[in-house]
DNA sequence: AAATAAAATAGTAATAATTACTATTATTGT
DNA sequence: ACAATAATAGTAATTATTACTATTTTATTT
């Protein structure tokens, strides 16, 4: 873990990250910052959340829309991500790592952890689509 | 379904991605192609993979390494990430789609399917690390 | 088999996301 | 206060991917 001194503008984007649960990409976080740090750079919001998600901090998640995502909840748990809007919710599920010694014992290595991702359609979208018909 | 003519490129895409197993990206599989097709182009690549992966003919991985793999098996099954080389492996796993039903339960809205990333160490980073004690 | 329509291609240009660079500023330890 | 280190803003560069266009291939109809 290589050593951080403190910075307002990592302040920031942590404090932004905790009080958001939609899992903003990196452009969304800038915006909501420049709020606050009008002349912060897309830069520095990249350069720590990339310090911040290698250690641990943060998440940084993969969801497939060609955008990194970033969950300010580092404890494990899991992500839906919706067909029909794009958004990515968390789906807490208890005792979810006991995958990781079902994989282990399909798979010659060591596993340390895994990244799980549902898709589907969220309640929003499964709504409109009701009333649609 | 889109409605797609033949073309050779498209099959030797899928014909290059058949023979090998180690998730290639777009760009992997056009310098594999390009030994039978000289002049075939990158974007003829890129289109056919988001064809076929758009129709499910094959699996678009997001691995988090900020480059799409591909997968010319698109049964269900899940990934390893080795944390060491970055090799992309397959780990077959029985029934476990059932998390799903486990999802579902913890999750409101329609849940269609998961993609599931293991990361850790292969066993050939495994043996390296030993050798190296 | 020629004619036509639709789809695919190569080659190139454009875009979007992310990283790298640099001179300046902020933070920390003495 | 001072020196050493880390972080920043602003900008330039890079990388992956998509879009565009004139031409070629494939499929369909006569």
């Amino acid at each position: 873990m290589k050593k951080m001194n403190y910075s307002r503008q990592r302040e920031a984007i942590l404090e932004s990250l905790h009080n958001r649960y939609d899992h903003p990409t990196a452009e969304m976080l800038y915006n909501d910052i420049r709020k606050e740090f009008p002349n912060i750079s897309l830069g520095t919001v990249y350069r720590n959340l990339a310090l911040l998600s290698d250690n641990g901090i943060i998440l940084k998640l993969s969801c497939g829309d060609g955008v990194e995502h970033f969950d300010g909840n580092a404890e494990p748990h899991n992500h839906f991500i919706c067909r029909g809007c794009g958004d990515v919710l968390d789906i807490e599920m208890e005792n979810f790592n006991f995958i990781n010694t079902l994989a282990a014992s399909a798979f010659d290595g060591e596993i340390l952890g895994n990244f799980t991702y549902f898709y589907g359609f969220c309640k929003k979208c499964v709504d409109k689509r009701k009333n649609e018909c």
